[in-house]
DNA sequence: CAAATAGTGTCTTTAAGACATTATCTT
DNA sequence: AAGATAATGTCTTAAAGACACTATTTG
């Protein structure tokens, strides 16, 4: 394993993709890329994740390539940030064996700057998710790789506090509820929900209300941004 | 990111590193390797995980590599397999800028062929887990990497079948649920145990008994070992 | 029969589901 | 007061925990 040969055995393409998710008008997005044409890459779909080459001199590790590409195109610098895996092998990307190492992020759409269309070689844009995927066809493996990023998104919310990352600063119960059934595709018992998320460590009240034509509601925030809370069942047993 | 200055980009070396579990004698072991000691590495612990190069000839994709090296060390061929995840920084491997893309096996000892002592320049040896680790200093981030996969283990055995991965072709459910208590550390309640396993898909009871100086014990085996079973509930609640 | 482990039954506890009721604001 | 949404309460249900009890073998 340690030998000269070792090391110059032919090393695969590395990249670093992130799957970066808002919730924005009751609707889960990605952040999805839209390249020009290549001489290289003649007959992939345009649209595809965010990401890039890992740089051995700027990065110091797979993170820090994850945070710099998301850091780019959102000017988001501290997100929630989940290794997903990585997807290696001859056939994904045409320019050869290659392995892309994929972190997904959730962000609250209020702290990303406003995405710049045009100007750029690249298009960015937040595209709604319907069911596993996208309505765009998209190049390399980037819609398995999307649709297990949904997968583990979804899994994740059932039994944990995952849906506090899409969030603005502050909130109420029911927006909070509201991102959790929008990522889950279905309605929760108000209820419920509230004595499950106060029964954790997650929020505390803040001293403000937001008011409406109705009974004013309680403005949280999330105690401890650095924690994900996990709870001990998921929120419908089967 | 389609440049020719792209493809230039100096490449990470690239490997595949495999936490091979097994439980033996009611405790959750690891299959380790020790190297000779090298020119390349002369400061490193000699204990690390399996791994080794992706060999893009050989290797159709990441997981064919995790395959390759774990036949090469047990003979085993159909494991539960499942990826961890990946490790790549500048500074985890003293030759350069590296990835380790990171599986985890459950094997039945009994489906293991013994494994060589000596004759190779390797020894392989199964190391009992003691807390999050085992008591040799591992090679590089291999300490981290083996404590994220115990951590992994234990949290998905809490709602999933993975032990069943580590039984042999028939059981008894005394020794499943033994298999569970092992990789928990801690004992489970019988009755509880028995109805949760036996309302899931999981089982069927084989034709069969397993006699002593008691009551026969039903042997089960797994219904479908392609899929592993999800609970709705963790074990024990906090 | 004694010993041993397999397997079942009962009662309690925990937290979710369904849904009704009360609370507090604006217009 | 009407309308709206916030917040709480009550009753039911699902599944785990604790633990006692019964079942079936060997020696």
């Amino acid at each position: 394993m340690t030998t000269q040969q070792d090391l110059a055995f032919p090393r695969p393409l590395t990249f670093v993709d992130v799957v970066i998710f808002c919730v924005q008008e009751s609707q889960l997005k990605v952040l999805l890329i839209k390249r020009k044409p290549s001489d290289k890459l003649p007959n992939q779909p345009q649209w595809g994740l965010v990401g890039g080459f890992v740089d051995i001199d700027k990065d110091e590790n797979l993170e820090a390539t994850a945070l710099r590409k998301l850091k780019e195109k959102t000017n988001v610098t501290s997100p929630y940030l989940e290794q997903l895996g990585s997807w290696g092998s001859r056939t994904r990307d045409p320019r050869g064996w290659s392995v892309t190492n994929v972190y997904f992020a959730l962000i609250s759409p209020e702290f990303a700057s406003p995405l710049q269309h045009g100007g750029n070689a690249e298009d960015a844009q937040w595209v709604t998710i319907e069911g596993s995927g996208v309505k765009y066809a998209l190049a390399f493996d980037h819609h398995e790789i999307l649709e297990t990023a949904i997968t583990r998104l979804r899994n994740k919310v059932e039994y944990t506090s995952l849906p506090a990352y899409l969030m603005p600063n502050t909130f109420t119960m029911a927006e909070l509820q509201k991102s959790y059934e929008v990522v889950l595709g279905r309605s929760l018992e108000k209820s419920a929900f509230r004595t499950r998320v106060l029964s954790t460590d997650l929020l505390e009240p803040i001293d403000d209300f937001k008011l409406g034509s109705n009974r004013p509601a309680q403005l949280y925030k999330i105690k401890n941004r650095a924690n994900a809370v996990f709870f001990q069942r998921t929120f419908k047993p089967v």
